[in-house]
RNA sequence: GCCAGCGUAGCUCAGUGGUAGAGCAGCUGAUUCGUAAUCAGCAGGUCAAGGGUUCAACCCCCUUCGCUGGCUCCA
């Protein structure tokens, strides 16, 4: 081959090599990119290509490895498993998985077999070779193998004539876009981790296939460090901490998905709300109520009879249907409609700790985080038409300065019109854009979640994440022309005329069980001083000091300090142990010493601890309470 | 709802086809102690529920309920 020029991560180098593999000296380039697209190291050289490479560490790295390593895992079910037929086996964002159509399923048993012979087939390092088929050719080697998911994904695949690639390592070939890395061997730390059903094409009319989980890593160490981080998040599990610290249980007796808050998550519970309707207030909502069942005709008005009822509970009483409450909306339009309203009397904005039911399906209830009954910290604004953009930013702020409170990262998505729905394309678009405008206007990151809206309008999504990383809603605004419509809802306009409100459904926290549950687990149990349950424990060192430390107690609970008071016949460093379990921000620690000199000793969480007088120690917690 | 796994004392967990154990928590007593567990004794269980197989079931089988991890759906 004649000498020519290439470029490799910015370098020029002569060479008269074929293969971009044959330039690159080191091991820990797996792949690269040329003009934009990711290629094997098998990619063909030609003068004056440009090549970026990709480190084994990189995110796309990774990736790769985790692509590749699901390859060798469908090789491995299929020669211990010919029965296996594969469907899809990409990587996600912590691991990979492979989808298998099979009559029985995987056991725990089969794992550690599927591994060991992943272990074998990385030890034979065997090549990774794209190869490029004709569509029909492609289509009839994989009727001969008798895999009719391949087929099935190759003709959903673009134009007839065109190619697909397929890549092959040892006995197994599969339909892949690649690319890989160069072979087997590459793949150093691996694991499986669990089996699981899934949907072909994730659609719940389909197939349940038979899916393996596992993750694998560029390094053992970058793989003992997720497991670990695993083990990890596991002792933040909200669950765990919440029976741990006493903050809620749940009841067989009682019903699955319902909370049952106990007096610590009832004093959290109560904070967090005083909270938002202080906060509430001073944004200019008003605080309403409406009843839990509301009867069935108004369900129908709403269009939660023809849309919603397969979630809604129902009971009837003096042979008249009643719904209970999935939503909190259908009030607050009755208090609008209640008398007329002028263009002046707008924006209205009313808010309501709402308790909602919801028949959630029995596999999936989580927690807190996903129950059927929960309480929303929830508003619907009426405005004009052109305060739309004005109440959407409002709310954005408002949910940037709650989540700043709880110091809490969030991601945001806008969903738009969803394939069934209802509304004129004019006011989708209208509504859709008020929501991109507001976050640009604000200078927001987002993500667009095509064809995610609800039924009647778009909306803007802000999501936060749990322990192990499984993101949640909790804010939502969504945009609604349809209920205004339904409910004839009006207001009399500067011209004298009769104008349709728009309104907007929104949520700060979203649940207030979900946020709690993700406010667990951000702060494993230790939350900020202001919304601790128990601020302090007052302990004494003997039975000498129990009336200094119950008059300490005392002077606390009268500032409104959360105390409790731990006069018990046991050594300082059991109760401390115990305060410390439970997370309590403050010991208060008084012997004959603080008794003579009547102060306390204040040890923190971190251990830090300093002898104050009681006073300053009132003003350290007072001090706590966030500013709004 | 679907696939798989699991369900033993208040909690965390052992256990075997021959009718149950530990640690912690609880109770009682002793100890009065300076910043993550003082010692001793006692008590505590229809082994999720119901049915079946067996001379005998916590253990094997079936059904139901619940929980866990996923899928679908969602705050």
């Amino acid at each position: 081959m004649p000498q020519i020029t290439v470029t490799v991560d910015g370098k020029a180098i002569a060479t008269d090599e074929s293969t971009i593999k044959d330039i690159i000296k080191n091991k820990r380039t797996i792949a690269a990119r040329v003009n934009g697209n990711l290629v094997d190291l098998s990619f063909p050289l030609a003068d004056g290509l440009a090549i970026e490479t990709i480190d084994m560490e990189s995110d796309e790295g990774v990736h790769l490895i985790r692509h590749s390593t699901s390859h060798i895992m469908a090789e491995a079910v299929k020669l211990l498993f010919p029965d296996a037929r594969p469907t899809i086996g990409p990587s996600t964002q912590d691991g990979f998985y492979y989808d298998f159509d099979r009559d029985d399923s995987f056991s725990l048993e089969d794992l550690e077999k599927i591994e060991k012979k992943m272990q074998e087939l990385i030890e034979l390092d065997a090549p990774f070779v794209r190869k490029e088929m004709k569509k029909d050719e492609a289509v009839s080697f994989f009727k001969e193998k008798d895999e009719p998911y391949k087929v099935e994904i190759i003709n959903d695949l673009g134009d007839e004539g065109e190619k697909v690639s397929l890549y092959e390592q040892g006995s197994f070939v599969d339909l892949c876009r690649g690319p890989h890395v160069p072979s087997t061997g590459y793949i150093k730390a691996f694991k499986l981790l669990s089996v699981a059903g899934a949907y072909w094409r994730g659609d719940e009319r389909n197939k349940m296939l038979q899916r393996i989980y596992g993750t694998a890593f560029s390094t053992p160490k970058a793989l003992k460090v997720y497991l670990n981080f695993i083990e990890e998040a596991k002792k933040r599990d909200h669950r765990k901490i919440g029976k741990e610290l006493e903050l809620f249980m749940q009841s067989d007796e009682i019903g699955p998905g319902m909370i049952v808050y106990m007096p610590k998550g009832g004093r959290l519970r109560t904070l967090i709300e005083d909270f938002e309707k202080k906060i509430h207030f001073k944004k200019g909502y008003d605080i309403v109520y409406g009843p839990s069942i509301l009867r069935g005709k108004l369900w129908e008005t709403s269009g939660h009879m023809d849309n919603y009822k397969e979630n809604m509970y129902f009971t009837e009483v003096d042979n008249q249907i009643y719904g209970i409450k999935p939503m909190n909306c259908l009030s607050h339009i009755l208090i609008y409609k209640s008398k007329m309203r002028s263009y002046r009397d707008l924006p209205l904005r009313y808010f309501e700790l709402g308790n909602v039911t919801r028949h959630e399906k029995s596999g999936v209830i989580h927690g807190l985080m996903r129950t059927r009954q929960f309480t929303q910290d929830d508003a619907h604004i009426f405005c004009r038409p052109d305060q739309l953009i004005d109440e959407i930013t409002a709310i954005i702020d408002m949910v940037e300065e709650v989540m700043a409170v709880f110091k809490f990262e969030y991601e945001m998505e806008i969903s738009t019109r969803p394939g069934k729905s209802i509304g004129s394309d004019q006011d989708w678009e209208m509504a859709t854009n008020a929501l991109i405008d507001a976050l640009k206007k604000k200078g927001l990151p987002f993500d667009i979640n095509e064809g995610d809206g609800a039924f009647y309008g778009p909306k803007i999504d802000v999501k936060i994440k749990d322990a192990i990383g499984r993101s949640w809603q909790c804010a939502t605004i969504q945009c609604d022309f349809s209920l205004p419509e339904r409910f004839e809802m009006s207001f009399i306009g500067a011209d004298g005329e009769k104008h349709a409100p728009v309104m907007l459904h929104r949520v700060i926290l979203g649940s207030i069980e979900r946020f709690i549950g993700v406010l667990i687990e951000h702060y494993a149990g230790a939350f900020p001083v202001w919304i601790a349950p128990v601020q302090a424990v007052v302990m004494c060192i003997t039975d000498a000091q129990a009336e200094y430390a119950s008059l300490v107690a005392d002077t606390l609970r009268n500032n409104e300090v959360r105390v409790e008071l731990d006069t018990r016949n046991e050594k300082i460093g059991y109760k401390i142990r115990e305060a410390r379990l439970q997370k309590v921000p403050y010991m208060i620690v008084v012997g004959d010493r603080e008794m003579q000199d009547n102060t306390v000793a204040v040890r923190e969480r971190s251990g830090d601890q300093r002898v104050m007088k009681l006073e300053e120690f009132i003003s350290i917690v007072k001090d706590a309470e966030p500013v709004i």
